[in-house]
RNA sequence: GCACCCGUAGCUCAAAGGAUAGAGCAUCUGACUUCGGAUCAGAGGGCUGCAGGUUCGAGUCCUGCCGGGUGUACCA
């Protein structure tokens, strides 16, 4: 039997069993060896006589029933192996085993769940990114938490990670927005004017306007407009950041566009592109040759006017990512860039960067229903909901919940009457309370002289429940490894939901603190063997563990 | 027009190509004299948008439609 530390070194073991009695057609065949959608179907399900079957020429049954006959596994380690459905195997693995791994899972502790696969490397994770044009929206929150959630899930695995937000502080953007709050200031100072074609016309712009009045007097109405973009953007940038620590969301680095063309690495990207003979010049403009990049056109990097389009500091921009060394870069989009990276990450790779480093997640958008209407946002128009606003509603524990339930290719549509109404049932509740309901009994236990943290004989937890929620527990690092694989947070949540059902289950059919000194010490094991893992799931999604509800 | 994403229970969403497609919310019926009822037990609810194809096996892969979103700028 081998040493147990987690529950993945049990299923290797079995399935390297499983292969061997299978014989030599069974080398280096990919079978699955899973956890069934149906409990009734056992812990693990492999699949190799199914994959076997039109290799041998035989039903997969007989099949199924050779490998089994062959199969020798200690019995301290499986409780029951069974042919089903077409030919399925499914292993139950024996109390013992599950019993070990919850011990083991105790002693680890706070390391439960962690993983090594990012050891010794570094990871960066770009997102949000917005320009400091206004505030955050709720589309820009779904990107913040995941984002977040993502870096710190590579965290947990052993990645030294840093997080990053690129901005754009001087380009057009930011030229619209100082005309915008120059004009509010104007109307301020009794000489209303337009704000301009395609500037901003929120409210906040107004906000900004008063601030500058307040700041630098009224005398400012025939200065610079750069004055007005600088006081603008730092007053936008400033907003961004409280709502970003308000979402428990913070940045290792902000990084400028403008830094990109002050060190030179916006013309040294050029000069790579003209030496390696991807770039053209056609109509006064610099092209990027996409087409002989295997993209379906040409992209102008520099307009005829001699400034370059925004393509061009990205493509410099992910060069110097490469440059600092990183050995997964990870990119959070919107659905709106779905366009862009493929440019340039052809170009980077053109110029020679090791694209395969990159992971680029592009996620949906967030649409907003209010009386059963859509909201349409436009931060031009200053239509649309803050993030701050949704923070003020339903609080900072349910936000970051709800958009780490979805998958990231999935449109959120998000109901703001509904979560309002419900904002009392948000899913989150039901895994802090069980978490909460653990704390109460440890407290408890602790309060009654029962302590809690004694040495405990593990054999006496035989019943269902008891044995179905260390199930539950010892699948955290598997789904910490999935998610780590997948960088997808989502299913965190779902791992989370499970526990917290198979605790309440538990909790609902045995008494944990009884006349059995020996049973509620093995009962307070399991009850902080839940507690460990609720709190470090949640600590892995932001939302906060609390001890009382 | 072309490219990418999405159509699954009334609603919001899950399901490495695997077995009878699952959860929550909502609806209905039940359950506490004891550790937290924000809980638990149960019921109803589906031609997985439509039509073909590949496969032992398709919600998942391929093709074509239909519907929604996002791109497709010498805007960012």
């Amino acid at each position: 039997m081998p040493t147990i530390e987690s529950i993945e070194q049990i299923v290797d073991f079995i399935k390297a069993a499983l292969h061997a009695a299978a014989g030599e057609a069974a080398a280096g065949m990919p079978s699955a060896f899973e956890r069934p959608k149906d409990t009734e179907h056992g812990d693990f399900a492999s699949n190799l006589a199914l994959l076997l079957a039109p290799v041998l020429h035989e039903s997969p049954r007989a099949i199924a029933e050779g490998i089994v006959g062959r199969l020798r596994l200690p019995p301290e380690v499986v409780d029951g192996v069974e042919i089903a459905g077409p030919g399925f195997i499914n292993v139950t693995l024996s109390p013992v085993v599950l019993r070990r791994g919850l011990m083991a899972a105790l002693s680890q502790g706070e390391a439960f769940g962690r993983l090594s696969t990012g050891r010794g490397l570094r990871a960066q994770v770009e997102f949000v990114s917005a320009n400091p044009t206004g505030p955050l929206t709720i589309g820009h929150g779904r990107q913040a938490v995941l984002g977040d959630a993502i870096a710190r899930v590579l965290d947990n695995a052993g990645y030294q990670v840093d997080r990053e937000y690129y901005f754009n502080d001087a380009g057009r953007q930011i030229r619209m927005l100082g005309e915008s709050v120059r004009a509010q200031y104007l109307t301020l100072l009794g000489r209303p004017a337009d704000v301009p074609e395609g500037g901003y016309h929120g409210e906040y712009v107004r906000g900004i306007a008063e601030a500058f009045r307040a700041d630098r007097g009224d005398a400012e109405g025939e200065t610079d407009v750069d004055v007005f973009s600088d006081f603008g953007k730092n007053a936008a940038f400033g907003g961004i950041q409280r709502t970003l620590e308000r979402l428990r969301v913070r940045f290792d680095s902000y990084y400028s566009e403008a830094s990109l063309y002050e060190t030179g690495r916006i013309a040294d990207t050029l000069r790579a592109m003209r030496e390696v003979g991807v770039s053209y010049v056609k109509d006064g403009a610099e092209w990027l040759a996409g087409t002989s990049l295997g993209l379906d056109q040409d992209w102008v990097m520099v307009r005829g006017t001699g400034e370059p389009t925004y393509r061009l500091p990205d493509i410099a921009y992910h060069r110097h990512k490469l440059e600092r060394g990183y050995d997964l870069v990870v990119d959070v989009f919107g659905a709106d860039h779905q366009a862009t990276y493929p440019v340039v990450l052809a170009a980077v790779q053109a110029l020679g960067g090791d694209t395969s480093r990159f992971q680029v997640l592009i996620h949906q958008f967030v649409t907003v229903k209010r009386g059963g209407q859509d909201v349409r946002m436009s931060k031009r128009s200053g239509e649309f909901l803050t993030l701050d606003w949704l923070l003020d509603e339903v609080g900072v524990d349910a936000v970051r919940y709800f958009f780490l339930l979805r998958v990231r290719s999935s449109h959120l549509a998000f109901d703001i009457d509904l979560a309002l109404r419900q904002s009392e049932e948000n899913p989150v509740f039901y895994v802090q309370y069980a978490h909460a309901r653990t704390a109460g009994i440890l407290r408890f236990a602790a309060e009654s002289g029962i302590g809690g943290e004694e040495p405990f004989d593990p054999t006496v937890l035989t019943q269902r429940e008891e044995l179905a929620l260390i199930r539950e527990i010892l699948q955290f690092p598997v789904v910490l490894r999935q998610v780590t694989e997948s960088l997808e947070p989502q299913k965190i949540t779902v791992c989370l939901r499970t526990v917290a059902t198979a605790f309440h289950q538990f909790y609902q059919h045995h008494r944990v603190i009884g006349d059995d000194r020996e049973l509620s010490w093995a009962r307070l094991g399991l009850v902080r063997a839940t507690r460990l893992v609720l709190a470090r799931g949640l600590s892995l999604l932001g939302v906060e563990a609390p001890e009382r509800m």
